[in-house]
DNA sequence: AGGACTGGTTTGCGATACAAACCTAAAGGA
DNA sequence: TCCTTTAGGTTTGTATCGCAAACCAGTCCT
């Protein structure tokens, strides 16, 4: 029968605001904060703290810059990250497919 | 761009331990204690307080009996349990589609 | 009687999501 | 020049929540 289990849904990607970020990410493949910030709808200590936990886990690398005199926060997709998102939402379209 | 947003993601629902719960019960549409208790894997007591809060929220109906001697819980879920089921499932695969 | 089992519920705690407050530096106004 | 505002984030505080251990009422066994 093979019932899917709790263990089997990454918690770092489920958590909906991460999955906003990862996909996003998952789409341009890079970006900075602020456009993160707009397309998500996050609030920017929301964000900011969302994306240390992508990076801590790394899923997520974060590298800073300046553009002119104004810092920039460059965020990309490890390749980890890249994997356990499609490894994420193979897990959930079989949870649909019982369903 | 019409971007999904987080209140867009039914919490309760979304919770891994109730996501398993409530697709069991939209499967037999009804069920007791320990037959969810067996098919989630979850632990009596997550079992018993997810349960809870499915009933506070009016997602699943708690109904209590003798089966001779013996308790039983009965757990069915209610129509807007399967209406918002079916919404996140629509959500939710709406999201992949953009991936 | 008393110990173990059934069928759950309650309690305690650690982790976490979230926004408000904060911070540093640059730009603009008086 | 000083002072206020804006940009670009980070840190702190709090309230919630998920989870399992402990608990509890009732039944069965011996």
């Amino acid at each position: 029968m093979n019932n899917p289990t709790l263990e089997d849904i990454d918690k770092i990607i489920h958590e909906p605001a991460r999955l906003l970020i990862v996909m996003h990410l998952s789409l341009v493949e890079k970006a900075d904060f602020l456009y993160l910030l707009a397309v998500t709808g996050l609030s920017k200590g929301n964000l900011s703290t969302h994306l240390q936990k992508l990076e801590t886990e790394g899923y997520v690398e974060i590298s800073k810059q300046f553009l002119g005199k104004k810092p920039q926060t460059i965020l990309q997709l490890t390749p980890k990250g890249a994997r356990k998102l499609l490894e994420y939402k193979i897990t959930m379209q079989n949870l649909w497919d019982k369903l």
